[in-house]
DNA sequence: GCCGTTTTCGGCCCGACTGTTTTCAGTCG
C-alpha cells in the first residue's frame, strides 16, 4: 500500500465523518493527516513497519492505530463502518459548487438524494426550493453547479490557468486606482493543477475593479460580486476569484490569499506566539495598539521571526521550521538552468527541425540542448532506430556549424522495454553524446516488476538520465507504482540523474519524490520534454517550478553546470 | 482526532458573500 492509497483512505473517512455531521475538528484532523502523508517522503506503509511513526506531526495516537491496521491488513474497519449505509455517489453531489457536508446531508435525509441524477431530479421537480434552509436561488445555482461540474470535471492545468490570469493581471493594472496586481492561491504556489485562480488587487476604490473583472472579455459567468470580492468563471470554464484591499493590507492579503491553508494556519499561530492575532488585513497587537505598517511580504515574515519563505514552499511540510532558524536552502531559479535535453523533432513525434529547435534555444539563452527523439519502440511516436539516428546527426552536424553560439548534443530518449533491457543496441547508444531512459509501455505492471525493470534500465552503462520516472499525466492518468529506493541506489551508484520533466501534464517526478531524490544524493535534470519550439522552455517554465517546490538548489542540478562541465558529468559514471 | 514552557482539557484561523433569514447558517477560500 503506497501513500497515495493511505492518503485517499484518510481523506474518505474525513468526507464521510462531514457527512456524518461529525465535530469538524475530528474532520479536520483526517484531513490533516491525508496531508502529511501525501507530502511524506518515506513510505508510510515503511514507517509503520519501523514503528517510525511516533512523532509524526498530526498523526496521533488515533490515527497511528488506523495507519497500522491499513497497512498490515490492507484493510480499515473504521472506515468500512463509516461507509456502511452512505452512497457512494454523494462524494458527487458534495463536489457541486455551494453545496457543503450540511446541504449534502439535508438534500440526502429529506429527499433521498444519493447521487447528481436524483440531484438534478429534485431540483427540476422544484422540491429543493421548498426545504428550510434552501430556496428557489438555491436550487437554480445547485442546477448550474451540476452543468459546470459536468463541463469542467474539477482541476485545471497550472499551464492553462498562467495566460488568463496573466491577461486578467495586466488588465487590472490598467484600471484607474488601483495601485498593485498579485496572483495569488495556488498558482502563485506552483501547484501542477488549479482550481481557480485568485487575483489580489490594491486600490481604495474597489467598484471600478469589481466592473472591470465582470466585464472581462473571457468571462462566461459571473457567480458572484460584492463590494470587494467578484467570482467568474470564465468561457473556458476556469474559475477566477478577485479580491481588491487597500494597499496597506496589501502584503498581509497576499500573504493571506496565497496560503496554502495549512501554512495560514501556521503563521497564525506564530502570530499569536508573538504577541499578534493575524487576519488578511493587518497583524493586530493583542493589546489593541496600531498594527504595525507592513508594506511586503518579507517585511510581515520578519516580524513573526521568519525568513522569507519563497511561494512555492508554503505547504507547512517543514519550510516554518526551517525559516525559523534560517535555514531555508537558496531554491534553484529559472535562470540556473543552463542546458536542456530531451527535445523532440520531426524525427519522431516532434513538429520542428533540429535547426528550428536550436535556434530557438540559442535566442533563449540556453548554453546546450540536447536533441533526444523516441526509439523505434515508441512506434505511436514514429520512433527512430540506428539508421536513421546516423542521419539524423548529419543534421545534427548541420545546427552545430550554423549555430556555434550553442553546443548541440545528440542524444535519444530511449524505450526501456518491459524486462528492463533498453530499445536499442549498446553500440549505438554509446554512439551517442547522452541516453534518456524512459518508460512509454507497460505502465500498469505490479510495483516489483517495475521497480526490477527501473533498476536495470538505470544501472545500464550509456544511461545518463531516467526520464519521466513514473509516467503520470496530469490531471487523470495515475503514476506507475514501483519501489523508489532501489531506484535511488542505482541512480546513485551508477551516475544517473532524476528528470524532473517540464511537460506541463506530466511533471514528474513530482515535489514529493524530487526532495526524496535530493535527500538521496541523486542529481536532478530539469528537461522540457518539447515538441516544438513554443515548448523549449518549459524547463525554465515548469520544471523549475516543480524542483521549487521540492526545495532544489541550483546545485542539485546537473544542467545547471555550463556546458563544459555538463558534458564532462554526462561522460562519468558518477 | 490532535496538541501542549500558562496544558492531559479545552481549545482548534477568520472574514466575505449568498441566500435565507428578520439576525444567521452554510459555504468558500
Amino acid at each position: 500500500m503506497d501513500n497515495r492509497e493511505i492518503e485517499a483512505r484518510l481523506n474518505e473517512i474525513a468526507r464521510l465523518l462531514e457527512l456524518k455531521g461529525e465535530n469538524p475538528f475530528k474532520v479536520r484532523a483526517y484531513q490533516n493527516g491525508a496531508r502529511v502523508v501525501a507530502s511524506m517522503q518515506d513510505d508510510v506503509a515503511t514507517l509503520v513497519k519501523e514503528g517510525a511513526l511516533k512523532g509524526v506531526k498530526g498523526i496521533g495516537k488515533g490515527l497511528q492505530e488506523k495507519l497500522e491496521e491499513l497497512v498490515e491488513t490492507g484493510e480499515l474497519t473504521y472506515l468500512d463502518e463509516l461507509r456502511e449505509g452512505v452512497p457512494p455517489g454523494l462524494f458527487d453531489v458534495l463536489e457541486v459548487p455551494g453545496l457543503g457536508p450540511k446541504k449534502v446531508k439535508a438534500l440526502w435525509d429529506t429527499l433521498d438524494v444519493v447521487d447528481l441524477q436524483g440531484l438534478r431530479r429534485v431540483c427540476e421537480s422544484g422540491e429543493v426550493a421548498k426545504l428550510k434552509g434552501f430556496g428557489a436561488k438555491t436550487q437554480e445555482n445547485i442546477v448550474k453547479g451540476i452543468a459546470a461540474l459536468e463541463r469542467i470535471g474539477g482541476r485545471r492545468l497550472r499551464g492553462d490557468a498562467l495566460e488568463p490570469a496573466a491577461t486578467l493581471r495586466a488588465l487590472l493594472e490598467q484600471v484607474p486606482g488601483v495601485e498593485r496586481v498579485q496572483v495569488g492561491g495556488s498558482l502563485r504556489r506552483g501547484r501542477e493543477t488549479v482550481k481557480d485562480v485568485d487575483l489580489l488587487v490594491a486600490s481604495r476604490d474597489p467598484e471600478p475593479v469589481m466592473a472591470a473583472v465582470r466585464d472581462f472579455a473571457q468571462v462566461g459567468e459571473v457567480i458572484g460580486s460584492g463590494g470587494t470580492k467578484t467570482s467568474v468563471r470564465l468561457k473556458s470554464g476556469l474559475q477566477v476569484d478577485v479580491r481588491v484591499v487597500e494597499p496597506e493590507s496589501f502584503a498581509c492579503a497576499l500573504a493571506y490569499f496565497t496560503g496554502s491553508k495549512e501554512f495560514n494556519v501556521a503563521l497564525r499561530g506564530l502570530a499569536l506566539d508573538k504577541g499578534y492575532s493575524l487576519n488578511e488585513y493587518h497583524l493586530n497587537p493583542l493589546d489593541g495598539s496600531e498594527p504595525p505598517a507592513i508594506d511586503s511580504e518579507e517585511a510581515l515574515f520578519a516580524l513573526l521571526g521568519l525568513a522569507y519563505v519563497p511561494p512555492e514552499l508554503r505547504e507547512n511540510t517543514g519550510e516554518v521550521e526551517a525559516a525559523q532558524r534560517g535555514a531555508l536552502p537558496p531554491l534553484l531559479e529559472p535562470e540556473d538552468v543552463q542546458g536542456i535535453l530531451h527535445v523532440h523533432t520531426r524525427w519522431s513525434d516532434g513538429a520542428d527541425t533540429v535547426e528550428d529547435l536550436v535556434a530557438r534555444a540559442a535566442e533563449l539563452g540556453y548554453g546546450y540542448i540536447g536533441i533526444s527523439d523516441h526509439s523505434r519502440a515508441a512506434h505511436y511516436a514514429n520512433g527512430i532506430g540506428p539508421e536513421e539516428l546516423l542521419q539524423q546527426a548529419d543534421e545534427v552536424a548541420a545546427a552545430r556549424a550554423a549555430h556555434p553560439e550553442i553546443r548541440v548534443l545528440h542524444g535519444i530518449e530511449c524505450d526501456i522495454l518491459g524486462d528492463g533491457s533498453l530499445d536499442l543496441p549498446d553500440d549505438c547508444l554509446a554512439s551517442l553524446d547522452f541516453v534518456i531512459a524512459s518508460v512509454h509501455s507497460e505502465l500498469n505492471m505490479d510495483a516489483d516488476a517495475m521497480t526490477a525493470r527501473l533498476v536495470k534500465a538505470v544501472s545500464h552503462p550509456q544511461v545518463d538520465v531516467l526520464g519521466h520516472p513514473t509516467n503520470r499525466k496530469l490531471p487523470k492518468r495515475e503514476p506507475s507504482s514501483f519501489d523508489w529506493e532501489p531506484v535511488l541506489d542505482a541512480a546513485a551508484k551508477h551516475g544517473v540523474a532524476i528528470e524532473v520533466n517540464g511537460h506541463p501534464r506530466r511533471l514528474d517526478c513530482d515535489w514529493v519524490h524530487i526532495r526524496r531524490v535530493i535527500k538521496r544524493g541523486v542529481k536532478l535534470c530539469v528537461n522540457p520534454d518539447a515538441h516544438s519550439v513554443d515548448a523549449l522552455d518549459d524547463a525554465r517554465r515548469f520544471a523549475v517550478t516543480e524542483a521549487r517546490r521540492g526545495w532544489a538548489t541550483a546545485a542539485d542540478v546537473l544542467n545547471t553546470l555550463p556546458a563544459d562541465a555538463f558534458v564532462a558529468a554526462l561522460g562519468s559514471p558518477g
